[in-house]
DNA sequence: CAAACATACTAAAACGTTTTAGTATCAACA
DNA sequence: TGTTGATACTAAAACGTTTTAGTATGTTTG
């Protein structure tokens, strides 16, 4: 009935020793510490026998050390981060870490108060997917010698760790990929963000428009409307206002999604006459009609940089020795929506 | 540059007061412990002043409360359990508590394990959508008065708070409606299991299908093949064996996302031709061509449900007083898959 | 004027670990 | 014979809180 949790103290009693013998047996340092085989041997099949589970809390009471991680991303219901965290939770576990997920819409306000959060939380180390304007946030996170990696998007004057895919070479590529594919008129929908990540696609777009001696037509949706309604609206003046457009590349997986609720809504065949890139793969465009091109991110690449770079980090005494910045290439997945079928 | 963290020890020797005068202001008990006005306002400021945050470590290891919550799901990147992490993220941080997500694969020793790794590191509460053969372990835990709701599906006779959906009725409905728009031979493409969620979902399509005098042809793939090129196998091979299929209402999302591949790779006319629902509804349904009818469980109410049914467990003393099974209805969007354009 | 009560504050234990700085015993060496 | 060194073990502090059970005053009350 009265099944009181077991403690060292308890095993300590009952075998009739010290506390400091059965912690050091349990953690390994028998040998180092000059305890008698028998003794070891007798302390260990009887945590066994009592199912003898350490306290964490107090572990990480005493050694500061949580063995949690977080990882925030902007939403963890969106399909790239939710498949990034099914990864990333299988290396932590394998390697005895817990990790919290947290989403911070992208928003500086939200993003301080869970970094403040967490840091009182005593937690290990972060993975973030910085909203514009934390900077000095993750500054100060380091000069506290707390592990960080950024993901997705960086900040160009922050000596940090981090792990993003090459935006500007993978919107090239498809760009230039449309442009090779007969394509002349082709917009670019993206969203109105000073961050490296959007810059970098529009950046490579624009090359490779450039390049080709074709002209930008470029719509940039406030962040604030990324409410479907009025984004919707938004895309529906720029698909009337540049009649010409015989191809369109989305810029995130979200635009992607409502850009084809317009088509759908509006004018069906457009769907087919367009020709159709998104950025972020979705399950549902290889069997979409007709498939959709995408650019797609390495997640289990990603992910796993992102721990070769946090693991470490996490025995190291002093963070800010070597902060590397990992840079991917994304792959193209050409289908069927950005084929040879041009007016 | 030596920013020793600010304890209550500390504000207590700077202010030369005791440890636990500051502890009962910080706590909000001066009143109740006759703390003087002036003190108090003393001690408020104090903490203030030097950004006091309390070590949430310390105050777990003393109050054995973690305020972390624990949700379990099958695996969190699958586009319904990510929803409802989005939601349940939400409420739980509004409460004061931090979430754990972690993903069992259906698989009882990774549950086990995991619930086993959470229970010793003392968090408060768990949501768990449970593998088949974790009753017991379920049990044991309610019997250490240790707050579980289930999610999805339950255990048939075990007195244990859960939500799950009506699934029979949900798919009772579906095939109904199908019926209804003039389909006869309706193929339903489940997993072979016998958890109550697909059972019921089972269910509702057979008696359907009865109460209509039409032949229930049911596909069971079992749960190893859940790999996606054996699944394929196991449907192409349903459709070739029943050649005059008019309709199929596949199970789970995932089916029915390998389902629509399957088409699309084999027979792209049969996506026009058959009916078709799916069970979970997904964000490009809705403009698919055609739009793809699905059952839609109602994200929001089952979050909500959940943690009205888990927050007051956390304050209880005894956590098998009132066990509640909430049972929300789905949702049925229909849409031009299933519309009336038989053969 | 003593007993009872209210007010203002605190010492110290407790939560379950880890770890430092020991002690005690015995053998070996010189 | 006394120092050195290895072996086997332990007492107690520390991590930062919360909380029980106080103490020391001053103020009513019968």
């Amino acid at each position: 009935m009265k099944k009181k949790t077991v403690s060292i103290k308890t095993i300590a009693a009952n075998l009739n020793i010290s506390v400091t013998t059965v912690s050091f047996v349990l953690n390994g340092k028998a040998k180092e510490k000059h305890i008698s085989k028998e003794l070891t041997q007798k302390v260990l099949d009887y945590a066994k026998e009592v199912n003898y589970k350490p306290n964490q809390i107090a572990q990480s009471l005493r050694t500061g050390k949580s063995n949690i991680l977080v990882f925030m991303v902007e939403d963890i219901s969106n399909n790239f981060f939710s498949k990034l965290a099914r990864i990333i939770e299988d290396i932590a576990y394998e390697k005895g870490y817990k990790v919290i997920f947290c989403s911070n819409e992208n928003d500086d306000k939200k993003s301080e108060e869970l970094i403040s959060l967490f840091k009182y939380r005593q937690v290990d180390g972060f993975i973030i997917v910085p909203s514009p304007g934390i900077k000095s946030t993750i500054k100060e996170l380091i000069d506290e010698n707390i592990p960080v990696v950024l993901l997705d998007r960086y900040f160009a004057d922050l000596d940090c760790n981090s792990v993003v895919i090459d935006n500007e070479e993978a919107t090239f590529n498809a760009t230039t990929h449309l442009i090779n594919n007969k394509f002349k008129n082709i917009g670019f929908i993206t969203t109105d963000s000073d961050q490296t990540q959007m810059q970098d696609r529009l950046g490579g777009y624009q090359k490779a428009m450039t390049k080709s001696g074709l002209n930008a037509q470029v719509l940039k949706i406030p962040y604030i409307a990324t409410s479907d309604s009025r984004s919707k609206d938004y895309i529906r003046s720029f698909l009337k206002e540049s009649k010409s457009l015989d191809s369109v590349f989305f810029a995130t997986n979200y635009l992607a999604q409502t850009g084809l609720e317009v088509f759908k809504e509006d004018a069906p065949h457009l769907i087919h006459d367009l020709g159709i890139i998104a950025f972020d793969d979705n399950e549902l465009f290889k069997i979409y009609d007709p498939t959709i091109t995408s650019v797609a991110q390495p997640l289990f690449d990603i992910s796993t940089e992102l721990m070769k770079l946090l693991l470490p980090l996490l025995k190291r005494k002093d963070v800010k020795e070597t902060t590397k910045n990992i840079l991917l290439s994304a792959e193209l997945k050409i289908r069927e929506s950005s084929g040879a079928k041009v007016k």
